[in-house]
DNA sequence: CCCGGACGGTATAGATTTGATACCGGTATC
DNA sequence: GATACCGGTATCAAATCTATACCGTCCGGG
């Protein structure tokens, strides 16, 4: 597809991006946020183990991005609902996939970590 | 496919496999080893960026992992190759897509930073 | 009115990770 | 010899992440 930018590339943009993507827990937003808008104590509540202030951390950078959308609902009681952009929900594809191979391969990784500690 | 791993449980093992995928230089690497096996310098040339130290822990860390192999060749004069196992080709498939989408949406992420920084 | 709790975060400090820079031993080439 | 390349270590400073505590706003109950 020949696009100009080339993520080997110390100076190229896209190696900015995909260091973003790779962001300790920006996987775990894009998967959460899978199916449907949530609230921040929601997303705390299902990301387990995230602080609040990674979780703010992440979603600020994801919205800079435009990955996510925050949007403060003036109901009662009002709340804040994250959502995926169309930008975001095209990065849920290849995040899932990856999310489905960590899941799927637990124990081939276990089984060489294992070997690997048996070794020495 | 129902498998019994879930990345968004704390304690499940599939975080930290989806952590290490995550690290830093875990999707250079695999996307560098794509088609050949590599010496240490080709790699630290190929990833530009990168430095020695970092390049010896992402190898040992996804050679513990079984995603690569680690070989000296005694010829003359001797080098180490790395390559990828056939647990690591089977992670190509979904790294390459994020490369893939990273590479592509450089400007969709540009333009969305581009908006944000204006709005204030 | 007063109390308590949920929500959506901040502040601060300590631990962990990263990165820059320098260096090193072995092999081969000049 | 002297020099250079390969495949790394060692060391230390800087950046990042985590844990813990705290905060203001809004709401419902008594």
């Amino acid at each position: 597809m020949g696009n100009a930018y080339n993520v080997m590339a110390a100076t190229c943009p896209s190696r900015t991006v995909l260091h973003r993507i790779g962001a300790r827990w920006t996987v775990f937003v894009v998967n959460a946020l899978d199916n449907r808008p949530m609230r921040f104590t929601e997303l705390k509540a299902h990301i387990r183990g995230i602080t609040s202030k990674a979780l703010t951390e992440t979603l600020r950078a994801m919205e800079y991005d435009g990955l996510i959308s925050r949007t403060e609902i003036p109901a009662h009681p009002p709340h804040v609902e994250y959502a995926l952009t169309d930008l975001g929900r095209s990065l849920l594809t290849p995040l899932r996939a990856v999310r489905e191979w960590a899941e799927s391969h637990v124990p081939d990784i276990e089984s060489a970590r294992a070997q690997a500690d048996a070794q020495r």
